[in-house]
Order: C-alpha cells, then sequence, then structure tokens
DNA sequence: ATCAGTTGTAACATATAGAGTAACATTAGA
DNA sequence: TCTAATGTTACTCTATATGTTACAACTGAT
C-alpha cells in the first residue's frame, strides 16, 4: 500500500508551531519545512483544530496549540488526523457460504482490536512534550558533533 | 491510504486449510471463500511458504501447516505476508534545514518503534489456534440462533 | 478604503500500490 | 498421454494519498 504520512506531518506542524511559535508560523512556511505545499499543511491543520488541539484565525499566521505540549499525546495527533484510525483491515468481502468467510470478520475484528488497543495504549503515553524534546536532544547533539569535527 | 488485506486473506487461508484439510484445499477452491481470485492465494501461499509456515507442491492441491495452528501466531502471518510490516510510516522527506526537519525522522522512528513493538507483543500472543476456535464458537452461535429461530 | 498576505476550501491532476486478470511453463497423478 | 494443479510473470484496473491550482473570505497595515 502506498503508506500515509499525515501522522508524521501532523506532528511536524505541531512541533514547528511550538518551536518557531515567534516565527513565521505561516502555512507556506511550515509547508517548507515538511517539504511539502501549504495546501496540505492547511488541511492537516483542519484535522487539527476540529480535534481541539489547535486554534487558528483565517487571514494571520498564527496557529497556537491551544494546551501545553505535554498534554498531547501522539494519539491524540493520530485520531485526530488519521479519519479511519485503524492499524489492521479486516477484508470485509467473504463468502459467507463457508464457515471461514462467514466468521472470520468479526473472528479477526475482535483480534485485531485487541492490537489496536495495545498500540493506543502506548500512543497515548508519547507526548509532543517529549518528542520535542527529543528533536532538541538530536539537535545539541549535532551540533555537539559539528563543533568536534571542525575543530 | 488504501487498506491492504493482506494479512486477513493469510489468515483466512490458513484457516481454510486447517478447517477444510480433506476437503479441496486449491488455490481455486480457497479464492471462492476469499472472494478473491486464485492468483492471489497463490501469491499469499508463496510468502507463506516462504516464512515456512506452510508447504505446497507444484502440481497438487495439497497445501499443509508445517506447525500446529497454536504454534503459529498472528505476528507471523504478519511478517510473512506484509513486506514492509511497519504499522506507522515517517516521512523522509523533509526541509533538513530546519531544526524540526533535520531531527523529526529519526524521533518519530524511534516513536513508532515503540508503538510498532506493543503491537506486535500483542500480536505474538494471539494464535491461529485461538482464531479457529473463534471461527467455530461463532459459527455454532449461529447455528444454535438459527435452530432457535426455526422452531 | 485599499492592498498585500493569509487562511479556508474546493476542484482537479498525478503517482503509486493493492488487487484483478490472463497467460503459460512446470509438475503430479490418473 | 491427459488433466488439473501450482509457480510465476506481465499487464490492467482502481482507489487514494498527495500535489497543484484557484479563489472567496478575512486580517492588519498603509
Amino acid at each position: 500500500m502506498r503508506y500515509s504520512h499525515r501522522l508524521s506531518d501532523a506532528v511536524h506542524v505541531l512541533a514547528y508551531i511550538d518551536i518557531y511559535h515567534d516565527g513565521n508560523l505561516s502555512s507556506t512556511a511550515i509547508a517548507a519545512s515538511v517539504e511539502s505545499n501549504p495546501a496540505l499543511v492547511r488541511r492537516l491543520m483542519v484535522a487539527l483544530r476540529r480535534a481541539g488541539l489547535l486554534t487558528t484565525q483565517q487571514g494571520t499566521a498564527q496557529p497556537r496549540l491551544t494546551r501545553d505540549p505535554a498534554a498531547i499525546s501522539l494519539l491524540d495527533v493520530y485520531q485526530a488526523v488519521e479519519e479511519d484510525g485503524r492499524l489492521l483491515h479486516v477484508d470485509d468481502k467473504t463468502n459467507l457460504q463457508c464457515i471461514v468467510g462467514r466468521n472470520i470478520q468479526e473472528t479477526l475484528r475482535t483480534a485485531y482490536d485487541e492490537v489496536q488497543q495495545a498500540a493506543e495504549a502506548k500512543m497515548a503515553r508519547i507526548t509532543l512534550a517529549s518528542l520535542i524534546k527529543t528533536i532538541w536532544t538530536r539537535e545539541h547533539e549535532k551540533r555537539a558533533a559539528e563543533e568536534d569535527s571542525s575543530r
């Protein structure tokens, strides 16, 4: 399948807004960082706004997080931007004349629910704040390494 | 994204082979149950065979599970048929000139790994045997309900 | 009041992967 | 030898994630 980057891009947008909160937060500027286009960023922001993670104001480039990054989980973002929100998908076109075809859909749905629950529990424990912290940690490591190699 | 049914279909194939082990196990017959086509079934069986879950013999319709269904986990099947095997996908095209774009890829990769690990741990605990058992349970429930309503 | 810049939104184009289909060489068993 | 099956490839079809373009509505500055 073709892989969706919606979650990754949405986290990127939120991190960008937090980190560059005093800089240029236009959809064009953000799109440059995501290496995508402004319309995609705006569409993502619509979803994030609907989920109550973000406020925007038409006409001004001032998106703002509605709450502290520590109170925004990866799960919040995931559910905001992934319509379906399912990691695994049941084939709902099976032959009902067959024992397997007649019962496998509900069987798999139950099993997939368990997997989903495990994944979401983990996602709920990863916050935007922790991700941003990691971004900074890696950034400082890179700067230190750069410093080191130029000596 | 367009959803892949490879995992669901692969489980279907394995369950079918186990349940109808004395019946017609041709790719055509299995395809009828999956409501798909023989080539798809054969392609899935190639993957399952490569993963050591199945043996087949060219010319004969005799696929066989290589081990007890209790020793085959959903994770085994998942890893057999999903090439990539990743539930979440990092956008690897970000602007390296930007603090976020330069560090978010590895950051998200680490986070996604944790989620993946949680999901896989759950998948490892779901066996083909338990799925087949559920299929039978639901089948018997349906038959009982049928019996009930016709009285 | 006007204007430049921006968001909100829709419509359309493009690229890609999953699935469908067809074909055929190879093999097994009758 | 014949039939039916698998193994494999090539091609088509289709859904959808993303890219692109366009424009109305809105904001703040001049």
